[in-house]
DNA sequence: TGTTAATTCTACCTTTAAGTAGTAATTAAA
DNA sequence: TTTAATTACTACTTAAAGGTAGAATTAACA
């Protein structure tokens, strides 16, 4: 019941982006030091980012990343999906599918309640909600 | 953001059990076969349940398992625990922990409410309440 | 035009979850 | 007392997530 590494690394990279949108570009070895990320894994995740065009990357000398689309246009949600790590709707939380709308387990509308708040939570947070405030995430 | 395959079998098994509490025994066979689980995983499976007492097996022709509580005693939580699956006071969604009191996220807030309604829905849901009502979970 | 600092690509390594195989231990029935 | 049916144990294999290495590519700048 967690989000996979690569979301949680890719969510605090994108909220520390949004901090020091100010500045223009930023490269992975900043990001990596400063969130004590794996240089090399970090490096694999922005490619993907870049490549669902969250990111934009310039390569080359004096290169590096800058987000693609205003921190408040970018959501939690958006960036979950990227790493499969968003919660569908037909998503159980004992995973199971023997069951169907008439036929439920006890389980199914307590679920219903939580599953529909994070979905919620992810789908309307923005990296502007969540980015800065003094704090290091 | 989902329960791990082990919890998922544990949770199908037990249900199954409860359903059944009328015949004394039920063995590994007939629960993989129904509930469509490997049977060398679930014999492993069975026996994490039988060293937390949450199931009793006899060994031997003609042995098996049963509950070793009421079924109404045993909570959702409870196996998810022998699974190291359940949802710590102190776990966030984004897994960082860079944060504290103080110094927290927009996410925090609004994470704590679905977390409790987890917390809540896996610590009062007993094997009594999910199990069964004619539906093969 | 060559050097250098940056991203990107391809391939590999490591760790953990998931699943399998074979055998030992146990016990009731034949 | 043998045999068959059962769980328990030990060890292995496979698949997926997490992470690493090194070379290729790109572009500023001296
Ligand atoms: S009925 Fe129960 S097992 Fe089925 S989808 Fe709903 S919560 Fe999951
Ligand atoms: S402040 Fe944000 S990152 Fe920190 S524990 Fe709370 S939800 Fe998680």
């Amino acid at each position: 019941m967690q989000l996979s590494n690569s979301s949680q690394y890719a969510i605090r990279i994108l909220a520390y982006m949004t901090d020091k949108k100010d500045s223009p570009l930023i490269n992975a070895t900043e990001l990596a030091e400063t969130l004590f990320i794996p240089y090399k894994f970090l490096t694999k995740i922005m490619t993907d980012l870049v490549k669902v065009d969250l990111v934009e990357s310039i390569r080359g000398r004096e290169g590096g990343f800058k987000l693609k689309k205003k921190s408040s246009d970018i959501m939690v949600g958006d960036i979950l999906d990227v790493f499969n790590d968003s919660i569908k709707d037909e998503q159980c939380v004992l995973g199971i599918g023997f069951c169907n709308g008439l036929c439920k387990c006890a389980l199914h509308d307590q679920w219903m309640e939580p599953k529909l708040l994070l979905q919620k939570m992810f789908r309307e947070s923005s990296l502007e909600d969540i980015a800065g405030r003094g704090c290091k995430i």
